[in-house]
DNA sequence: CTGACATCCTGACGGC
DNA sequence: TGCCGTCAGGATGTCA
C-alpha cells in the first residue's frame, strides 16, 4: 500500500535512473483502467520528450517532461513503477512501457488497476491538498475546523492533506495519543499540534527506512513487498500495545480497518 | 456543501 | 492438497 513515504522513495529512485533520458516509444495495455488520458493520445504525444525530473506530490509521482508536459502516475494499491533493461521479462499486469533513449524501459505494473496514468499539459500539478511534511500548525488546525467527521477519516481525505493513507493515519494518531473516532473539529490546538508533529515524524522515519531498499522496487522485478517501519498499531489487533500492554483494538471506520490502543488513545 | 457508503479489481489467506 | 469465500483499501461516484 504505497503512501507518501513509499511514493517519495520510489519517485526519488526513478528520478536518479531516468532523469535526462528521452522517451523513444510508448506502449500501453488495452484496458480502460488505469488510464485517465486515452492511451492513444499518450502514445502520440510522449515520444521525443525528455524527462527533466521525477518527483512526488501527495501520493502522485510526477514525471516532468519537456514542453511543460507532465505524466502523472498514481500507484493505487498495487501499482509499481520499474526501471528495467529490455531483456528483463515483462511482468504480468504491465500496463505501460516507455522505451528510453538510454535503452532502458520505464514500466508501470498494476494487477488491480486501481492506479492511474494521466498526461497533463500546461499548469504544474500541485496535488489535491496540503503537504503533510511542510504544512504549518496554523494551516493544519484550519483544515479540520468545524468538521464533524472522525479525525481518522479526515486524515485520509486527500483534498485536506494529500499523501496520508491508512497505515500512517493509524500510526500518527497512536503517537499523538488521539482516538481515531474523535470528531476532527473538536480537537483543540494542542492535540492537533501533537498530531501534526507525529505525522511528520512518522512519515520522515518511513522515508529514511525506505531509502536503502528502493532498488528492490525500482530496479528488480518488483516481487519484494514494500519496506516498513515497525508499526505500533497497524495490523496488530489483539497484540499488546508497545507502550502500555493493553491489547490493540481494531474497528472499521470510514470503511477502513482502524487500529488503536484503547488506553493510550483518548 | 458535508459526510456516509458502494464500487472497482486481483491476490493473499484461512477454513474445511 | 485443493478449492472457495472473504478481505484488503485509494479514489471516485452516488446519494441523503
Amino acid at each position: 500500500m504505497p503512501e507518501l513515504p513509499e511514493v517519495e522513495t520510489i519517485a526519488n529512485g526513478v528520478d536518479r535512473r531516468v532523469r535526462g533520458d528521452r522517451i523513444v516509444k510508448a506502449w500501453f495495455s488495452h484496458y480502460r483502467e488505469p488510464f485517465k488520458t486515452p492511451p492513444a493520445a499518450m502514445a502520440e504525444t510522449l515520444p521525443g520528450l525528455r524527462i527533466s525530473r521525477v518527483r512526488r506530490v501527495g501520493k502522485h509521482i510526477v514525471i516532468d517532461l519537456a514542453a511543460k508536459k507532465q505524466l502523472l502516475v498514481h500507484l493505487g494499491m498495487t501499482g509499481r513503477l520499474l526501471v528495467a533493461a529490455p531483456e528483463v521479462p515483462v511482468p504480468a499486469h504491465t500496463h505501460a512501457i516507455l522505451q528510453l533513449g538510454s535503452g532502458r524501459e520505464l514500466r508501470f505494473v498494476d494487477p488491480r488497476r486501481f492506479g492511474r496514468l494521466e498526461l497533463l499539459e500546461g499548469a504544474a500539478f500541485a496535488g489535491p491538498g496540503s503537504e503533510p511534511l511542510t504544512i504549518g500548525i496554523d494551516e493544519f488546525v484550519a483544515l479540520f475546523r468545524g468538521r464533524k467527521l472522525a479525525i481518522k477519516a479526515a486524515l485520509l481525505h486527500q483534498s485536506l492533506l494529500h499523501g496520508v493513507g491508512n497505515i500512517y493515519a493509524d500510526e500518527s494518531l497512536f503517537r499523538a495519543k488521539i482516538r481515531p473516532t474523535r470528531a476532527a473539529g473538536r480537537l483543540n490546538r494542542e492535540r492537533l499540534g501533537r498530531l501534526q508533529k507525529a505525522l511528520r515524524t512518522v512519515l520522515e522515519a518511513a522515508i529514511r527506512a525506505g531509502g536503502s531498499s528502493v532498488s528492490d522496487y525500482v530496479d528488480a522485478d518488483g516481487e519484494a513487498g514494500f519496506f516498513q517501519i515497525q508499526h505500533r498499531v497497524y495490523g496488530r489487533e489483539g497484540l499488546p500495545c508497545r507502550v502500555c500492554g493493553t491489547p490493540i483494538r481494531r474497528i472499521v471506520l470510514g470503511g477502513r480497518g482502524t487500529h488503536f490502543c484503547p488506553r493510550c488513545q483518548t
